[in-house]
DNA sequence: ACATTCTACGAAAACGTTTTCGGTAATCGT
DNA sequence: ACGATTACCGAAAACGTTTTCGTAGAATGT
């Protein structure tokens, strides 16, 4: 109903200039104070906000950083994006969040959507098509403007810019190594296809500890799962295949996943098998037997990249050409899956 | 490093005028061939796309939609925003996320950033603090300016707007119900406190159903839970305390809490206590006993919630003062915790 | 009394678009 | 050959700000 008030029209009301309103409203010493109360009194009255869509344009600046993510349905990501938006919110800027959807058409199209003047910085993960492909031709247009990224998690070595992940290699050693030092000594590691990062790092990391204790490490200890969704008959069969005492999961549904064939196949847990996860979310917390797991850090994680995305964007321009990569430490959180 | 281009830069550099650079690239039959195709390239080449903030100032409207939702890292509310993203995109919209963490102040202040001409129009789902305080200013102030809202889940009705909910009384009748037809009698519900929507009408449907039967209802079957982060001593407590053959608890987490209690305490799901629980989410579908719950269908609610918004954006002004509330028919899933 | 400094305000540019309105040629019709 | 139409292009306004600059009148200094 009522419509939006604008500088022009407090002006038109009062019979003064816009620049009078506009310098009152910001307590410039070149207006009476007079003047001044009057603007003020009348702006408030109307709940005059000043447009920021008028601001950004001006400024050249938009208080926004936009997000790419895969998905966000994916508890992970969901902690990542809180902790980007609390410290976002804390330096005044807003999150604009687009999914990829583990789509590189969409992960393109929503960067070229955002980079038109929508936002003054990127934070994202790359989507699995993306890691496939290896084409990062948007990412580098991007930055070539001169706007900067920070990427998390499933990053690329190809772009300069800020990243902030997990020591995935260190993090699967210190699962492996856990189990190690429980005893076990039959150990296989439930993995995501190489071409996403943290599954072939955090298997390697697995590979290291074996060989660092002389343990000889064979082809079948591996298994590599391409549809996340469908994982349970290839789960079910690697662990009935194999004789494990010990297992390394990659994230926690894979973990549960095995947790529950192997209940199913008479195996205890911890007894028979111990399981270590990744990803410290809700399945980790209320499985049966709850979940020893490698946090990630999420919320972390998403409140230093934004921390680091900011402190880009406030820099005076092109200063700052240095790109540094933050390792978050991971912490390993014992539950009942471990003896 | 190369700047962003601008009309004006390809008016300069093509020594044209900036309105002939516009119009050739929209096609404009005011624009000869020649000139057309040699600005068409030109701005190819240098990969121009319109800025958008620009056009947003230009054409009052921003094609961005904001949400505010408590909680990011819940499944519930991460599904809705998927949906949100879905068909906002699909329709030429991009999403704004800000979260007020259940706290008054914050969706306040939240509110009023993004009602500055950020964004055409908001979907949300109430902080906890605001449905306690039932102080809904800020949501007035916002329609009254002619911004449009539409709430889901958890909504109130002082706001003249859209809604999309669950029948909340039906589902929680339906799940009292289901657990009635298996045979059991001695019912408890497991809720949150009255304030919040969800708890209270869930409730009642629990109540109805079993007063429908010719049941007694008293106050030692209902728990009504505070602090949802700290619950696992109350329902220990409810479920010692009485001897329940049934339990409906109004999420996934009071359930799992439920039935990790139970089985501690030796019952035996279903055959001794069947569970029901609400929001189908990771937890349902991999705790042990996999859980029977009525899906909440956060994504259909968050397309829908979409939807209306745009089709709201986009009818003529004005024209279209009635207001909708959707009602998003649950389904209850069956799995291990009911016979 | 005259030059100088303040005080208090307005005009206008700028950010990047789109669109309306004119205007200048050239072409057309007769 | 003369008016009318057409093809093509530019100027300018508008969206809502902030900021630089200009300037009128008043106050001050000598």
């Amino acid at each position: 109903m009522a419509q939006k008030i604008t500088l022009k029209k407090i002006a038109q009301d009062l019979k003064v200039s816009i620049s009078t309103v506009s310098k009152a409203l910001r307590d410039s010493h070149e207006i009476s104070a007079d003047t001044r109360d009057k603007i003020k009194d009348y702006a408030k009255k109307f709940n005059y906000k000043p447009n920021s869509i008028a601001l950004s344009l001006k400024n050249q600046k938009t208080k926004k950083i936009g997000i790419i993510i895969p998905e966000i349905v994916h508890h992970f990501f969901a902690t990542v994006i809180s902790g980007v938006e609390r410290v976002a919110n804390e330096k005044g800027y807003q999150v604009i969040i687009t999914l990829s959807g583990e789509s590189f058409d969409k992960e393109v199209v929503n960067m070229e959507m955002l980079a038109n003047g929508s936002i003054d910085g990127f934070i994202m993960s790359l989507s699995k098509e993306t890691m496939e492909k290896q084409d990062f031709h948007h990412l580098r247009e991007v930055t070539n403007q001169g706007m900067p990224i920070v990427m998390f998690d499933r990053v690329c070595n190809d772009i300069p810019c800020d990243k902030v992940i997990i020591d995935d290699v260190a993090a699967g050693h210190e699962a492996t190594e856990f189990l190690l030092r429980k005893g076990r000594n039959k150990l296989g590691i439930i993995s995501t296809v190489d071409y996403v990062n943290v599954g072939r790092l955090r298997s390697q990391g697995f590979k290291e500890a074996l060989q660092q204790r002389g343990f000889k490490v064979e082809g079948h200890q591996f298994l590599k799962i391409e549809d996340i969704d469908n994982c349970e008959g290839a789960i079910e069969d690697f662990i009935l295949k194999n004789d494990f005492d010990a297992l390394v999961a990659v994230n926690e549904l894979f973990a549960v996943t095995a947790s529950k064939a192997l209940q199913k196949a008479g195996k205890k847990i911890p007894e028979d098998v111990a399981i270590v996860a990744f990803t410290d979310g809700m399945l980790s917390k209320y499985a049966s037997p709850t979940l020893t797991t490698i946090g990630q850090k999420g919320e972390e994680m998403g409140g230093i990249a934004a921390a680091k995305l900011i402190e880009k964007l406030e820099s005076k321009h092109h200063e700052n050409e240095s790109y540094e990569t933050v390792i978050v430490k991971t912490s390993l959180v014992e539950r009942e899956s471990t003896p």
